[in-house]
DNA sequence: CATGTTTTTTGACGCACATCAAACCCAATT
DNA sequence: AATTGGGTTTGATGTGCGTCAAAAAACATG
């Protein structure tokens, strides 16, 4: 999986490479805010607001999810990551909790000492060269996520997220058909460019036809091939 | 502006970097299809299908898109590029013609000499920095298309792409109430996940209210004041 | 200029999804 | 057990945008 420079065993994220294109000032901002915050619970965020920084973890354990805001208060949930994915390629945030454990609630992040990157290539070529594979596989996955929103419709939509989400479970070991989502119907539709009523309207309608069984936020798929062919086809 | 390790006059591409996380397999396939194509002109892709390479390109003349392609025959517009930006982190496509000049008719892709990433890198460390920038550019650009496609209406979206397009033309010292637009509206619905008639409508509805004229593909922005405020509230 | 083709505009109509509202479920708290 | 509150489901109604169709404009060609 993703080889990260260092890690820690109590903490979920881990310090990938950072920071990416950082101006010296902008070094000693991200250095400050590091030392003033250790710790981060459900529903805060890593960094706030303006303080928007370029810097790369991988994930060790929980879900999060990383959103834009837009000037007049609306906001999109733009990605959701579990665990050995990357996040900090933009704003991170994270008020999701963990389904398997409550690592979120008292969680700390890492504290590591800052490396430049150019001290870091020099050192490590084939991080360098892995960072662009993980930048550009992000682009690829935003590039599908605007093809959804772009032109599929509500049911396909719910569908393709399922099918994405059982993909990145039986990625990582765990059981494709039977899993837990972490993420709230209000994020789902944030995500999907959904109202919530919608989203969980497409669940109900996929459960009647016996394809998924839902009970609150566990989710089983009963019928992979039919859960597929909805998302061509959502009729 | 951006700095290019090579390019040449008669050519309205410039190779920027290349190539990116490919393997010595995909290299000589990428040789190969260079050396068959040499010039492309308005309804040619630079690489066509399943030939999917990354490598960058800044554009000296033209514009672009770029699009991405579903199973079931669906395309996506997303993105248009213009002189000076960059393209080629995923499938590129062109069959845009260039308002100003013909350049596009019959123009030929530069013949240069590969070279690896690391190569270059070691040579131009701050070009792999740029590289970096470029790319996290791009993604929050994607964001913010997400954040259109997710949540906002069609008027909106008509006046936020016109927004973007005057401030792009505003960069590079051209006039930003005043300018032909380089792509089709079914491109632009394509992109802004619209059909055509819709963007036709808010087109004309614009037009009503006296907040831009539209003749054709050309645009005179007459309020942009108007205009922006309609980024929030079309109604 | 006449003619055919493509692109854009405009109108009428229907549907998918948003909106509004109320009920329900589940967990935490007292 | 009762209460509170957040999340989820379900129903009724409205509307924004897609769909279908045709005219108009722009563009291309002989």
């Amino acid at each position: 999986m993703l080889q990260s420079n260092s890690s820690c065993s109590t903490c979920n994220l881990a310090e990938l490479c950072l920071p990416v294109g950082l101006t010296e000032e902008e070094m000693q901002r991200l250095d400050e805010l590091r030392m003033q915050k250790h710790s981060f619970s459900r529903g805060d965020y890593l960094y706030r607001g303006g303080d928007k920084f370029r810097a790369l973890f991988a994930i060790n354990r929980g879900s999060f999810k990383t959103r834009i805001l837009h000037e007049d208060g609306r906001e999109q949930v733009t990605g959701f990551q579990m665990g050995g994915e990357i996040i900090g390629l933009d704003a991170i945030s994270t008020d999701m909790h963990d389904g398997e454990a409550v690592a979120l609630e008292s969680s700390v992040v890492c504290e590591l000492p800052f490396q430049r990157l150019e001290t870091l290539s020099r050192d490590i070529p084939s991080l360098q060269r892995h960072l662009h594979k993980i930048m550009s596989r992000e682009i690829v996955r935003d590039q599908g996520i605007m093809l959804l929103l772009g032109s599929m419709r509500a049911e396909e939509r719910v569908a393709a997220f399922l099918l994405t989400l059982s993909q990145r479970y039986a990625a990582r070991g765990l059981s494709p058909t039977q899993f837990q989502l972490s993420m709230s119907r209000q994020d789902i539709g944030s995500y999907l460019g959904l109202k919530i009523e919608t989203v969980s309207r497409a669940f109900s309608h996929f459960q009647d036809k016996g394809i998924i069984a839902v009970r609150a936020r566990s989710i089983e798929i009963t019928d992979l091939a039919r859960l597929q062919t909805s998302v061509n086809s959502s009729c």
